[in-house]
RNA sequence: GCACGGAUGUCAGAGCGGCUAUGAGCGGGAUUGCAGAUCCUGAGACCUGAGUUCAAAUCUCAGUCCGUGCUCCA
């Protein structure tokens, strides 16, 4: 079964193919960072996350890129706001991205280069595209001109340069910028009195926020590469211009074969906005609910599709978490020592055992082939999580060495699927880890104890009544009893 | 206006020609004094209209509604 993958410039799903045999040059658009991280970075950073896990599980070297814008009209203002260095802003807002996005448990990217480090190479472009007449300079700065491309235009969006001519108007007198037309776009910005400055052919100035992406991905792999992802906002201009810079530039097209472009996330129906005031950090949900819930609550709809993060989404997720770690952990503490191998898997089977095998072996490669299906990550959880009922109900009914070898079978099902693919595992360290104390805990340890003692009294002569007394008196105090096999146990709500 | 993407049970969300996921919620059952957890099981859906086909949620056409982009944005 092949991998295929929809590519936004060819609107369809593609066999995926590389330039080179085994080995994927993936670039993906950073963050400016400006600011802490919120939801819609989550969202992107891990849905190309799970593109990189699962282009490595399928056997491909990635070389993984992902950059830092750090100079922008953003960045310099807030600086100002805050009266601080810009430098040591970015500084701190690139450790609080690598803080998030460690949090979620998004592996690191091969390099992650910043443009303020590629300046003369953004230069070098510029000067190339001028040279070649894709581009003029002007008062302000240096702009790419559109129509002197044409045939380029409109391939992400599918926008035609006639229907954008037609519809133009009178915009470009109203702007104020030396710009010749509407669509063209900046390569290099003219310095406004007090902002950093780079020199340059056209005086101080500094690079436009396109070009930078075209330097530092041809930096990394040259005129061409395979996979170029990012937000499905930045689909125009954004990527726009990077067609139109550099292939002008290096004359190959095209310069990105496989265009992905994650979905957006709305928070209860409405766009995630700072306006609307609805806008969630990562460190914000984090401190409500374990990072990989959040983790499974985002991978589970596909990445292209729009997401409504919202409370309930949240609950759900975190149901599904906590079965997914509760069987893995009962799987763990049941792994045998030197067990017999399992039988061969057989779903037809009759003998429950064999059956199961062969169930978790089938579930196994439909989680293959959904991710192998432009990443489908939704179908691949449903897999996960059919699994885990199968597994719940062998691990309390087998016995013996095939308890023991099942549930050898069932953390290597989980480490191989939730753990590497998806992400969303813990650690065998944090799931069989004492939990750790609540102080709140110990200082009601004992007069909890002892009503907990008084019900079990009360419920050995069947005393329902005084028993469900005490456990409401429990519960009013923040403690939920819960009677196992085992006896009551209890545990602040 | 132009462009792109959607419309699936109560909700979330896969499937995209025949076999109707998955989860939450709800109904029944097992276990339990009850509750919780777990397992078994049930009900319930494919926006509208037309067409193609032996067969359509799935393809085609038309329509309706919704989202997003066309200005900085993951």
């Amino acid at each position: 079964m092949p991998l295929r993958v929809h590519d936004t410039r060819r609107r369809e799903k593609v066999d995926f193919t590389t330039m080179n045999p085994g080995v994927v040059n993936m670039y993906v658009c950073g963050v400016t960072v400006y600011d802490l991280c919120h939801l819609g970075h989550a969202r992107c950073y891990l849905a190309f996350d799970l593109i990189h896990r699962w282009l490595e599980k399928s056997g491909y070297d990635v070389n993984y890129v992902q950059n830092f814008t750090d100079i922008d009209d953003k960045i310099i203002n807030r600086a100002i706001e805050t009266e601080t260095d810009w430098r040591e802003l970015v500084e701190q807002n690139i450790n609080s991205y690598y803080r998030d996005m460690d949090s979620l448990n998004i592996l690191r990217a091969d390099k992650y280069p910043r443009c303020t480090d590629f300046v003369d190479e953004m230069i070098d472009i510029t000067s190339d595209l001028i040279d070649k007449g894709h581009a003029y300079a002007a008062e302000d700065g240096v702009y790419f001109s559109v129509e002197s491309a044409p045939e380029k235009y409109g391939q992400l969006t599918g926008q035609s340069i006639d229907a954008v001519r037609s519809g133009a108007g009178g915009r470009v007198g109203d702007s104020g910028s030396g710009k010749r037309d509407h669509k063209d776009f900046a390569l290099w910005k003219s310095a406004k009195p007090g902002e950093p400055t780079w020199d340059s052919p056209w005086g101080e100035g500094r690079p436009g926020w396109h070009i930078e992406c075209t330097a530092m991905s041809m930096d990394s792999f040259g005129a061409q590469f395979d996979i170029h992802g990012g937000g499905h906002d930045l689909l125009f201009p954004h990527h726009e211009a990077e067609i139109f810079q550099g292939e002008c530039h290096t004359g190959c097209s095209p310069v990105v074969h496989h265009w992905l472009h994650n979905g957006f996330v709305n928070i209860d129906g409405e766009k995630m906005s700072k306006s609307l005031g609805n806008f969630w950090t990562i460190r914000d949900i984090v401190e409500k609910v374990d990072p990989l819930v959040l983790r499974f609550s985002l991978i589970n709809a596909h990445y292209r599709s729009p997401i409504d993060m919202n409370e309930q989404l949240l609950k759900d997720a975190q149901k599904n978490h906590s079965r997914l770690v509760d069987v893995y952990k009962a799987a763990l503490e049941l792994m045998g020592v030197n067990c017999p191998p399992l039988p061969h898997g057989d779903v037809q089977s009759a003998i429950p055992l064999v059956r199961s095998v062969g169930l978790l072996e089938k579930m196994a490669q439909g989680f293959a082939v959904a991710m192998d299906d432009d990443f489908n990550s939704r179908e691949a959880c449903a897999k996960v999580l059919g699994a885990l009922r199968e597994m719940s109900k062998m691990l309390s009914t087998l016995e013996g060495d095939d308890l023991g070898a099942y549930a050898v079978h069932c953390v290597e099902w989980l480490e191989d699927t939730a753990g590497s693919v998806l992400g969303v595992l813990p650690t065998r360290e944090q799931v069989l880890a004492e939990p750790e104390e609540d102080p709140r805990k110990a200082q009601i340890a004992d007069k909890v104890e002892e009503l907990i003692e008084q019900r079990s009294i009360a419920r050995s002569s069947k005393d329902w009544a005084k028993a469900d007394a005490i456990r409401e008196e429990l519960a009013l105090m923040g403690v939920v009893v819960t009677d196992t096999a085992q006896g009551p146990i209890w545990d602040l709500v």
